[in-house]
DNA sequence: CTCGTGGCCTGATCGC
DNA sequence: TGCGATCAGGCCACGA
């Protein structure tokens, strides 16, 4: 499952083998990869066509590809999409096919199809300032326009999002899903970030303190910081990340997926606790349950 | 506007 | 050996 830091990886991959190039022939292997297209798997090869891919850009989970057309290829890989520079091996899962006009083709495959492609039409933000990392651009699909920014989005603000959350009576942690308040943070790196702020996953979100978020707010920086970091170094001799073979970072998680594992603070057994068609990890002892 | 629930998906794993 | 149940979770539709 890939959480942002690997997401970026992968659109570095789509900068690298995409940009540039003049999609010459789209293969929709299956339709159910198209479920963010607003039209048919026919609509999608026949627009997507002779375009010419300018970019790769990516706000939380979402990436997209302007094109000359004017429209933007949007990518979601979801819970199991993947790029994959040739698409020779595994074809079992392999959806779509892009044909380059001067490079290999490019597939995107996807086990369990939560992830998709899709061609979009695109607007200014709101804010004027540039859409997503990886361009300048102001432009934004429309169907990402409801996302926002994410934690590392040099025009994200901490203190807005705080004052959000602080008005919020959920759970920090379905706060901290909430893609329309801060994007690209999955169910992982939020268990990550509440143990390291010591935060129960149930605290109501508007009983948290300012320096409590700003806290919290460091602790998923940091994570997805130095996952990006090992990601980055790997991702150039061998592209390894866009074949999807593996690379993803071998982080080294404090509190999910540690059941029963002594927290690494203080000792105390590692709780899973179903959430929400979740679980979610935590320390009983380090972050106690307020009210 | 805010919140809670369930659906979309496939494959690995487990108990019987 | 097979079969059904459960789990994994990013995002969204929908109803309250």
């Amino acid at each position: 499952m890939p959480e942002l830091p690997e997401v970026e990886v992968v659109r570095r991959g789509l900068d690298r083998h995409l940009v540039g190039s003049r999609i010459d022939a789209v293969t929709v292997f299956d339709p159910r990869a198209l479920k963010r297209h607003p039209g048919s798997a026919a609509d999608f090869a026949d627009r997507l066509s002779g375009s010419t891919v300018l970019a790769a850009v990516r706000r939380g989970k979402f990436m997209w590809c302007p094109l000359d057309s004017g429209d933007a290829l949007v990518v979601h890989l979801g819970m199991s999409g993947q790029i994959r520079v040739l698409g020779d091996d595994s074809p079992k899962h392999e959806r779509i096919r892009l044909a380059l006009s001067n490079r290999p083709p490019v597939a995107f495959h996807d086990q369990r199809l939560f992830g998709s492609l899709a061609l979009d039409v695109t607007a200014p933000t709101a804010d004027g300032l540039p859409a997503g990392f990886g361009s300048e651009s102001i432009e934004l699909p429309s169907q990402v326009a409801h996302i926002a920014r994410d934690i590392l989005d040099p025009a994200f603000d901490d203190e807005v999002l705080i004052r959000r959350l602080r008005k919020r009576t959920v759970a920090v942690k379905n706060a901290m899903l909430n893609q329309e308040l801060v994007s690209g943070i999955g169910n992982i790196y939020a268990d990550e970030a509440l143990w390291a702020a010591r935060i129960h996953f149930a605290t109501p979100a508007d009983h948290i303190q300012p320096a409590a978020y700003r806290e919290l707010l460091a602790a998923v920086r940091a994570v997805m910081q130095g996952a990006l970091t090992v990601g980055g170094t790997s991702f150039d001799s061998l592209y390894v990340n866009v074949n999807g073979e593996s690379g993803y970072f071998d982080v080294s998680l404090n509190a999910y997926g540690q059941t029963g594992r002594p927290c690494p603070r203080c000792g105390t057994a590692i709780i899973r606790e179903p959430w929400q068609n979740r679980s979610s990890h935590f320390c009983p002892r380090c972050q106690r349950r307020k009210r």
